[in-house]
DNA sequence: GTCCATTGTATTGTATACAATTATACGAGA
DNA sequence: TCTCGTATAATTGTATACAATACAATGGAC
């Protein structure tokens, strides 16, 4: 099992294709794109310099990752992440994360609780430097540690889906402010549950970072970034 | 919010890239196509009569599904579908079944409510009448009925993927057993829970259909369909 | 005989050409 | 003036041609 790494989400950076992806999923979470916008193939492509090929491929993906709405024979449409989308991803990550954790107290290898250890340390030190970079870095890093070690393929792709997706989102947050000392303060508390064998301690605490890396997402004006259509 | 239905799974039956889409993934996930195998561009394209442009569209989505692994200017291999990636799609949905009656029991609409009670009813009547079919059909349809209910595009769509992926093994099972009965039950009770605004008893009654519907699958022999690897 | 370079072949990556479809503009007729 | 139909343009869908890459086979140097 796993004889070679299945990494879904490279994506080739160094092909047109994976670059184009890449660029349009950006601008998209990114608001460059709006909502119910017209992607038109040649436009695209001239603009990052490349084909319809490249383009239209990545317009095939970026529908089934459902930013966009491909309409035969017409056109592809933005369908964009509102506020109340980041709401609910972090409502599910919250879950997942959960369980994540509660698996990996199970699977989890020494390699990986090494590596773990090694990044809350890491943190810490960033931390008190005021490295937001390698602190944005780490704290991703972190997630990934944790997803690779629940050992459950399904449970990795999906978390990494929805992780990417609010990458953009949280890094403004994560980097304005003081929740960088909580967020590591978080992560070591589950890493010591992990670590302790204690699957359900270790579910509630990562239930718990989503709520309050959310929490504190909204405190720091997560609407102002995509108005405020959001929660009723 | 919706003015034009979504249907980001509709994948144009009528294009030949989504008639491609839909027979690989149905190859793959019946077993036809067996884990590691290569899939080439020219190749299936011939079996098909298509030319390459749309299988290699295919194969970007196939490869964002998770069921193909596209390594760059090398080839297409299957992932294929475990019983413990079966599991793990259970264990997953299970909690987010629950999140999603959780949900629903806040926003349904009086005309979602309206077609479950119908679902339900006529899920009964189908069931004494031994309509293996139309059982299958309408148990479908609960649960999508249950996603649309919901109102979280994300959840929503997370969801359906997930269904979708388990269809093949899932319609098997239900098929062959008293499973029927017992599933229209957990149906209805979900049902009551929401009509009752109970949403605690809706999550938890959602959960456990979860867990009954895998417990179903693995008694009636999930392991031979896909190999023992599973479950250590 | 072994190692390394080179060449050849198969396969994917990209670009372009052509077909099919849809939207738009314009004019004829009522 | 409004409506309908047709022609035209714009856009996507598909096929094919060409380029780049990876891998295997071949052959020579030592």
């Amino acid at each position: 099992m796993g004889n070679y790494d299945i990494k879904h989400d490279v994506n080739d950076k160094y092909s047109l294709r994976g670059r184009v992806f890449q660029k349009l999923r950006e601008d998209i979470l990114s608001g460059k794109y709006k909502e119910h916008e017209e992607l038109k193939e040649v436009a695209i492509g001239e603009e990052l310099g490349v084909s319809r090929t490249p383009v239209r491929e990545a317009f095939r993906q970026l529908e089934l990752e459902g930013l966009l709405q491909i309409v035969p024979n017409k056109g592809a449409y933005v369908t964009g992440i509102t506020a109340k989308d980041v709401k609910d991803i972090y409502m599910i990550r919250s879950l997942l994360e959960g369980l994540c954790a509660r698996l990996a107290t199970e699977k989890i290898t020494k390699e990986q609780m090494e590596e773990m250890e090694e990044n809350i340390y890491l943190a810490e030190f960033h931390e008190e430097k005021g490295h937001l970079d390698q602190m944005a870095e780490l704290d991703n890093r972190f997630h990934d540690i944790l997803y690779e070690a629940c050992d459950s393929k399904m449970l990795e792709h999906t978390l990494k889906d929805f992780h990417q997706y609010v990458l953009r989102v949280r890094q403004r947050t994560l980097a304005t402010n003081t929740r960088g000392r909580a967020s590591n303060d978080e992560h070591r508390k589950i890493m010591e549950a992990i670590k302790e064998k204690d699957a359900d301690r270790a579910e509630k605490l990562a239930n718990q970072h989503m709520i309050n890396a959310y929490d504190n997402m909204v405190k720091n004006g997560l609407k102002e970034i995509y108005g405020d259509e959001s929660d009723t």
